[in-house]
DNA sequence: ATGTGTGAATCGCTTCACAGCT
DNA sequence: AGCTGTGAAGCGATTCACACAT
């Protein structure tokens, strides 16, 4: 069942800022950094060199209080009068997602969507380099598609551990999909963006997202069926 | 700001279960209808008649309460003691969601996610029929992709109209991605699935949801490096 | 004077727990 | 006896409001 939790008031910690303690942080919370990271991308590019949390608050359409709360679970990177330096503040973010480092990124299923993938710019611009693709056809094997040589699936293991592989997104039909994770798993993959419908039952150390544009579609229609907007 | 609501122990409605009263249903809500939707179709391939929601809750991963409350927002589905009927659910689902009709959908941008989606059989099987692409690119444009020639974007308005377009997925660069959703939204455009990188402002009967690969990348990124999984 | 950082208040989604139907 | 449907409790996320830093 549940574990109790006696819940006592908070000891106090001292006065020193020093680290910051440890948060948990939400789901929805990293989702929108990366949303804020975009827009200082703009913001940069356009000789911005401070921003306020309302004037963010604005370009993001979100309120100024929950943009400083986003930040807060990290550090302070404001200063109080003044705003937030645009440059410093990209650079925390992109530490806090883990951009500023190089990810090996394998694609499984050289289909629509597998292809479509491969040269997609905003990838390698924020980190994730597309080392590999994948499938089990053999039409498709050998050849090149958009400069990379179409591996077989049979030798994903030892492909993978040989370019330390960290990141798959699977683009693949449901049916297979689970087994494929399951080889993956072991193979040492840390995480995987799933484009196939279907869930996907992983060891703990491996995190999964799911992606599904047909249920984008669903999700919409039901809105555009029922006006009630203005919700994520 | 907000108005108060006053709360008072509900009156019984007397005993007709007739309507159902309105109520805000959150997106999450919609997105898990969604998912249900997928797995009973997968039950009724399997013939399974009839599903308990702590069933559909070890398949969904979620909590048979969650279950039941997200079908309660739209009725009474379920027979006590007993369970759903994966069919009746299946079509409640498709009714609350829009799935039982006909939606004509437009691709804007031909290139490699554009393209993709074109044939996504998913679309087609649950009501989303992809009648036109567009692009600007005159090399593109006349051009025979995947069963669909490709339309001039300078005409997108009259042809929106023509043939009857409510759903637009838009698949083209952020710079020029608000500009194309003022014109059809303009053309009666009443939901867009934005693939640009790019926050859309539309008038309040447009619909928009956002798709971003890149930032799922992030999100992966995030939790890869800090081992707290179990999200959505 | 301005705008951050953050406890406290509020809001809204999820889970509990059980009355009530089959 | 079994399982739904749902008020109420619980809890996590958002917003408020203000002390404090610049």
């Amino acid at each position: 069942m549940k574990a109790s939790k006696i819940m006592k008031t908070k000891k106090k910690t001292k006065k020193a800022p020093a680290k910051k303690k440890e948060v948990r942080v939400s789901g929805s919370t990293v989702k929108r950094l990366s949303k804020y990271y975009r827009t200082l991308n703009e913001l940069i590019k356009e000789d911005v060199e401070h921003v306020s949390s309302e004037e963010l608050a604005k370009l993001e359409g979100v309120t100024s209080a929950q943009i400083r709360k986003d930040f807060s679970f990290f550090g302070n990177f404001g200063r109080r009068g003044l705003g937030y330096n645009t440059h410093d503040l990209k650079n925390h973010i992109a530490i806090i997602l883990g951009l500023n480092r190089h990810w090996n990124v394998a694609i499984i299923g050289a289909g629509n969507i597998g292809s479509a993938l491969i040269d997609y710019a905003e990838f390698k611009a924020h980190g994730f380099h597309i080392k590999q693709v994948y499938d089990s056809d053999p039409a498709k094997i050998g050849k090149t598609l958009k400069s990379l040589v179409v591996k077989d699936i049979n030798v994903i293991e030892s492909e993978i551990q040989r370019e330390n592989i960290e990141i798959a997104i699977m683009a693949i039909p449901a049916q297979v999909a689970q087994a494929v994770s399951e080889r993956i798993s072991k193979a040492g993959v840390k995480g995987i963006l799933n484009f196939a419908p279907k869930r996907l039952h992983v060891p703990n150390h491996v995190v999964v997202r799911q992606e599904n544009t047909a249920m984008e579609l669903e999700t919409l229609s039901y809105f555009i069926m029922n006006q009630k907007d203005h919700l994520k």
